[in-house]
RNA sequence: GCCGGAGUGGCGGAAUGGCAGACGCGCUGGAUUCAAAAUCCAGUGGGGGUAAACCCCGUGUGGGUUCGAGUCCCACCUCCGGUACCA
């Protein structure tokens, strides 16, 4: 019975740290140091947990235990993100309410998590879709209602930062003069207009299948991230959240924290800052009568007078571009379809083709769209603009390469600098000036060279970088990134352009068309007709949470209409105390909305009053350590950082980043698999031979006949390395792929962490996903590695209890003696290694240095208890349950979750003799021993009268000697 | 294409510019056993040499810096992840 039996021990500590409440975190205590640790919430899904979440979950636990023993308080708690599609397609499926299918998905979560033993606080557990929670997300979404951006706001945070911008009441919106005089409605539609969120009737990515609208992150190669289903574009009107107002700030505050920088360079691309000018090209008005040349001096002058407008008039077309440098070698403009001017510039002559050309932009999905990538479309408009600069006039075309969602949705187009204007000026012979002259050196790169084409006899190829300015008036031979400033400056001057900066980011599409989502806490008046108006009422604060009515059925109404619109009465119409009729919002939040404020709630889970109280925040936050999985990097953490900015710009919370420290942790693929290939005949074919291909059932096909091939999964002992890659045994010219895949149910490689800890137990599994490398790292899944650990265990198991007693006793070996020497120097070598290694998260080496100490201990045929028990210590982060139970073998009552931590003591690391490495012009010739604390004279003596060394040095000078003081010396001969 | 990251034994992986391959898996041999499981001990990068001593080669490729490079610098190759008409 004493055997290592991980089920009992594992049972039995985890029913003892329940009954304690081992892990719950106390009242916050003044001057004591806090850790804030937290885990990326799951999706409780129906499958239950898989061996991905238990790794980052057990690297926050083992930071999480360390952290109590060095006297720490510590913040560790769990919650699920619960709000999603699953859930409400399950319900579709079976009639079962999604509240129900959840609930059960959660108690599966809960249980499988405590079955590994992590110290959560329990006590603070939520859910997303708890109604007391999700009230706090309505409130949330109210503040950014209620707020609009002041982008010239300068202020001083708490945390003593100077600021440009912030969030501010709507009330304190200025209303421009014309506006207040239309009256109060139009003073709402002003402010409905400013407000960080808002709605917007746009083309939205509309999947039939899914019966919903998804968000462009949702989308991968114009088909839905979900179910691979095909999406189209259709108008409908959404609630946007307006994040673009944050790039900036996104941006910089990227800078005090401790994440990865690949990570921040990710959010910094998805926010993809680009820095140019708006130009304003002169267009004449609606029914220009006169010359439109003459009519440009005009409009020069009132320009050079009035300056810049805020929004361009109607007689301009204004554009982006991050070039003004090459504004003399605009040849073109190119509207996209979508743009609101196509109409008004296109040419009678022209009507027919334009609108043809629209239409079939319109038809086009996002897949189209790239898929036709290649070749440029597009059609000219019979109209024409000037150029500010120099009063040229060029023609207006349309194409579908510029995109109405980004900049003005309207570009300049300089062909001999830009390769898709080259591009699309070479298929519609558009004239091509060069304006920027490469620097002498210049070769051309392979994207421009691609694209060489023969103009007038002559080969040219496009110049997209910087340079010299030539045939651009008086700035010829100014380099481009001077040339951008000047012309910046004299644009403005003219009132024709001004710096401007641009964002790949769009603004946050924010309404879903599902039933299992947080309402909007929003009403829409309705006029007379029962229309509605657009102005809208929020609930007010009190009245929340708005919870979610009793359906009798979620199918998708097939219609952009979502679900809830088919909601009884009384929840979807009240008339208000003034009589208005009022008709609720039945779009839903998106699943992001419930995890961009989870890390605040934790901190305060059961506050009736505010969604975090100030205190509780002021103590808790940031979030100290955040790890998560690497699908997390770009979105989620942008829309929180986001929520939690807007929420310190209105004084609700403190500090201004919520996760001061990030990691992802890498993802667990499958185990290695070795794959042969055969011909329907049963012939080997070499692996270089074959390529993958959609044609038949096996997905592969021998790249010469085109014929299917199987594939064959193959034992380790049938194939052998060959250079790089592996062979079979029986025949070397066939080669086979190795390699690990993602985990899928459709591969059958999933492993479940249920039938591991009931095979292994939970702290071999725990260990085991902590040693497979290191935590960032991509790893594949290895079930005899999982033995490994598991007889690792076992060693520490017999290193204290003698197996063959039939009670858990401890071993004869062990003793109260005095440790000797050597076994303090292990002990000791051994807290400092792992201590510094939790330090930086290496748990992977942590347990290799407590590996070599089972080993070493396992030597010494009598083992101090005191040694035993310091190692006990170290090991129950890792591995707690059998940590606890050695613990109290050792003579210990109470749990060891709060022992303080031991600390190793440098005067005991030292050995009195040391080999050290003795080099001959850098290689390795030899090893002398000498004392750890000898001089360099000494080394360099004791390495010269070395007997190998003497060989090397015979009939050779010394020029030099290098001696590194209880590390290696280093002789240079001639 | 662009932006990140990584290339080290049969495998997962260790190495503040200073003994490459810690630790684990696997494999080989041995002990224990009637036998097995479990456990324990020894060996295990490649080549040469007598399975000794010892020598040579070796961290994706080519160059460089340095007394000394897996580690730093330059160029390139391959793989993985993200992203893509963003003006």
């Amino acid at each position: 019975m004493p055997r290592y039996d991980a089920k009992r021990i594992e049972t039995k500590w985890q029913t003892y740290w329940d009954q304690h409440e081992t892990f719950k975190t106390g009242e916050f205590v003044e001057g004591k140091e806090k850790l804030y640790v937290l885990d990326m919430f799951p999706y409780p899904s129906g499958d239950g947990l898989h061996v991905g979440h238990p790794e980052g979950y057990t690297a926050t636990d083992i930071v999480c235990r360390h952290a109590r023993m060095q006297g720490k308080q510590v913040l560790h708690p769990m919650g699920w993100d619960a709000f999603g599609l699953p859930a409400e397609q399950h319900a579709i499926k079976t009639g079962t309410p999604p509240r129900i299918t959840t609930q059960k998905n959660i108690d599966t979560f809960r249980r499988q998590l405590k079955m590994l033993g992590f110290s959560y606080d329990w006590s603070r557990e939520f859910s997303t879709t708890d109604p007391e929670y999700f009230r706090w997300t309505q409130w949330i979404f109210l503040q950014l209602f209620e707020s609009w951006f002041d982008p010239e706001n300068e202020w001083t945070g708490p945390d003593g930062k100077k600021r440009v911008g912030r969030a501010r009441p709507i009330s304190e919106l200025p209303i421009p003069e014309k506006i207040k005089f239309a009256g109060e409605e139009a003073i709402r539609h002003y402010q409905n207009r400013n407000r960080l969120a808002y709605q917007h009737e746009a083309p939205v990515n509309w999947c039939s299948a899914l019966g919903t609208v998804l968000a462009n992150e949702e989308i991968i190669d114009g088909k839905s991230e979900r179910g691979d289903h095909p999406v189209e574009r259709i108008p409908l009107r959404q609630w946007m959240l307006r994040i673009t107002k944050y790039g900036d700030r996104l941006i910089d505050g990227l800078e005090g924290l401790d994440w990865s920088e690949s990570i921040k360079s990710l959010q910094k691309n998805w926010i993809g800052r680009s820095e140019g000018a708006e130009v304003d090209f002169f267009i004449g008005s609606e029914n220009q009568t006169t010359d439109l040349d003459q009519a440009f001096e005009t409009w020069k002058s009132t320009r050079a007078a009035s300056g810049f407008s805020e929004e361009p008039e109607a007689d301009v077309l204004r554009i982006y571009t991050t070039r003004p440098d090459t504004l003399y070698g605009a040849t073109y403009m190119v509207l996209s379809p979508e743009h609101p001017f196509v109409d008004r510039l296109t040419i009678a002559d022209q009507k027919q083709a334009v609108e043809a050309y629209r239409q079939k932009a319109a038809l086009k999905s996002d897949l189209d769209r790239t898929d036709l990538a290649k070749e440029k479309t597009g059609v000219f408009t019979g109209s024409y603009a000037v150029n500010p600069v120099n009063g040229a006039r060029i023609p207006v075309w349309i194409a579908d390469y510029v995109l109405i969602s980004y900049g003005t949705g309207a570009i300049m187009a300089v062909p001999a600098h830009d390769l898709r204007d080259w591009e699309f000026a070479v298929e519609f012979s558009l004239p091509i000036i060069p304006v920027v002259q490469p620097a002498d050196n210049y070769e051309p790169s392979k994207d421009e060279l691609a694209l060489e084409t023969e103009i007038d006899g002559e080969k040219r190829t496009p110049f997209s970088g910087m340079g010299t300015a030539i045939h651009s008036g008086e700035f010829d031979g100014m380099k481009t990134a001077d040339f951008k400033k000047q012309i910046t400056a004299n644009l403005i001057e003219q009132g024709v352009g001004k710096g401007a900066v641009n964002y790949r980011l769009r603004d946050w599409l924010f309404s879903r068309q599902h039933f299992w989502g947080e309402p909007f806490p929003i009403w829409h008046e309705l006029d007379a007709e029962g229309k509605i108006t657009g102005l809208m009422r929020p609930d007010p604060e009190e009245s929340l949470p708005v919870e979610l009515p009793d359906l009798k059925e979620y199918k998708p109404t097939g219609t952009p209409e979502p679900p809830l619109s088919s909601a009884p009465e009384e929840w979807l119409y009240k008339t208000d105390s003034d009589g208005t009729r009022l008709y609720r919002e039945v779009n839903s939040m998106p699943q992001w909305a419930g995890s961009c404020w989870y890390y605040l709630r934790f901190a305060d889970p059961e506050n009736n009053e505010r969604f975090v109280d100030l205190r509780n925040e002021q103590n808790w936050l940031p979030v100290d350590l955040y790890i998560g999985g690497g699908e997390h990097a770009v979105l989620h953490l942008l829309y929180a950082r986001f929520w939690h900015q807007v929420l310190f710009d209105l004084g609700h919370v403190t500090c201004a980043e919520p996760f001061q420290k990030l990691v992802n942790q890498g993802m667990i693929l499958g185990d290695v698999e070795l794959t042969g290939f055969q011909t329907a005949d049963g012939t080997w074919v070499s692996s270089k031979a074959v390529e993958e291909s959609d044609e038949f059932d096996t997905g592969w096909i021998e790249k010469s006949s085109g014929k299917p091939v199987s594939i064959l999964s193959l034992e380790s002992d049938q194939v052998q390395k060959q250079g790089e890659d592996f062979t079979l045994v029986d025949d070397s010219t066939i080669y086979v792929n190795s390699r690990a895949y993602k985990m899928s149910k459709a591969r059958g490689n999933v492993v479940n962490p249920d039938f591991v800890v009931e095979q292994y137990g939970a702290d071999s599994l725990r260990i085991y996903e902590m040693f497979m490398g290191p935590l960032e790292a991509t790893k594949p899944w290895s079930m005899s590695g999982l033995d490994g650990v598991s007889r690792f265990l076992g060693r520490v198991w017999r290193l204290m209890i003698e197996e063959r007693d039939e009670e858990v006793t401890l071993s004869a070996a062990v003793t109260d003696d005095a440790p000797s020497e050597e076994q303090l120097r292990i002990l000791h070598k051994t807290i400092k290694a792992v201590t510094e290694d939790i330090e930086k998260l290496s748990l992977n080496t942590a347990i290799s240095r407590m590996m070599e100490f089972t080993n070493a201990m396992g030597q010494q045929k009598s083992r101090s208890k005191a040694v035993l028990s310091e190692f006990v210590l170290l090991l129950s982060p890792f591995a707690p349950h059998i940590a606890e139970e050695l613990w109290s073998v050792l003579g210990n009552t109470e749990s060891l979750a709060y022992q303080p931590w031991p600390i190793y003591d440098e005067s005991l690391l030292q050995e009195s003799i040391v080999e050290i490495p003795v080099q001959v012009n850098g290689k390795l010739r030899s090893k002398v021993s000498v004392a750890a604390d000898a001089d360099q004279a000494t080394m360099q003596q004791a390495a010269e009268q070395d007997e190998t060394v003497v060989k090397f040095l015979e009939g050779k000078t010394i020029v030099k000697a290098i001696v590194i003081p209880g590390r290696m010396v280093n002789f240079v001969v001639k």
